[in-house]
DNA sequence: CCGATGTCAGAGGGACTGAAATTG
DNA sequence: CCAATTTCAGTCTCTCTGACATCG
């Protein structure tokens, strides 16, 4: 087996004087590995959607009205998990940039309708291609395999841990 | 080829209309998958160690000082990736809990050596069963292969974007 | 009356910057 | 004079809470 990554193995357990662990208890730590390259991540994809005057949540909304259509304004928080106080903001920000369209829903009179624009395919298509050469860099050190193998785990765990969170 | 999670696939290049890509594009990519499960896995390590009144930066400076010895708050900061500003405030809390002590350098009158105390190891020694279990909970989908799997992915990529950054 | 919605105001923490004072 | 260290003050972003008015 290769690096300690779970619970203590029984050695450790039996005499763990806090000292007799691998010494790299630090560095392999998988909270500390993700959070750090979280951070990392973030700041280069943000970086690179600046350069679009584009954030992060204007990526994931329009993809979201894209792939499932039209949504009000708490539908769309729900399927991008962005916060309902927080849309709003993101929402101001693609309207401004004509990027969607908000309309009240004639059968609901507390919902807003929002739909992607012409305007708004378009940004998505550049933020597409944009993203995929961030996620080219963020991801150069693994194959294709591994890539792949990376994203599933990655699924896998955060499945995990947001079930009984609809 | 399982998802796609590079650049784009020939096809979706050559076709790109926004709607011919993948339904998941929004859910596999990767630095969602990465800032959302940092985010639960955060909580999680937290939570946790606020039962020990402790916080995750108690954890990496305690665990520095243990496996590499005393150390400047400059060194300490280096070592644990915690900034020279936020450093001050957690050896504060170390040191009003008597983990760690501080004392002036007498070669050097600008450096504090940081020690890490008797009770500073019983301590540490209880962040580490208490990250054990956190970390099985945190990786609980996965077996240990899959765990070193993901570890070492992490690891790979991290030090491909910290490269050059000392 | 209850629940959902859109909105705002703000808390809390984490990452990071800038500058001051001291010393090598 | 420049570089390193400790410290403080403060910015920015993100996640998340609480409350309000409106409407089904």
């Amino acid at each position: 087996m290769g690096a300690m990554t779970g619970a203590g193995t029984e050695a450790a357990a039996l005499a763990d004087d806090g000292a007799s662990r691998t010494p790299d208890r630090l560095r392999l730590r998988a909270s500390r590995l993700l959070s750090q390259l979280s951070t990392r991540s973030d700041r280069l994809i943000s970086d690179g959607l600046a350069q679009a005057d584009a954030r992060k949540w204007h990526y994931a909304v329009l993809a979201s009205l894209q792939d499932h259509g039209p949504a009000s304004q708490a539908a769309l928080s729900r399927r991008t998990s962005i916060y309902r106080s927080d849309m709003v903001g993101v929402l101001n920000e693609l309207a401004e940039r004509h990027l969607v369209e908000r309309a009240p829903d004639p059968a609901d009179q507390r919902r807003n309708i929002i739909t992607i624009s012409a305007r708004g395919r378009g940004q998505l298509r550049r933020l597409d291609r944009i993203l995929d050469d961030l996620h080219d860099e963020l991801l150069a050190p693994l194959n294709p395999a591994e890539r792949d193998q990376f994203v599933q785990l990655l699924v896998r765990l955060l499945d995990h841990h947001t079930a009984g969170t609809p």
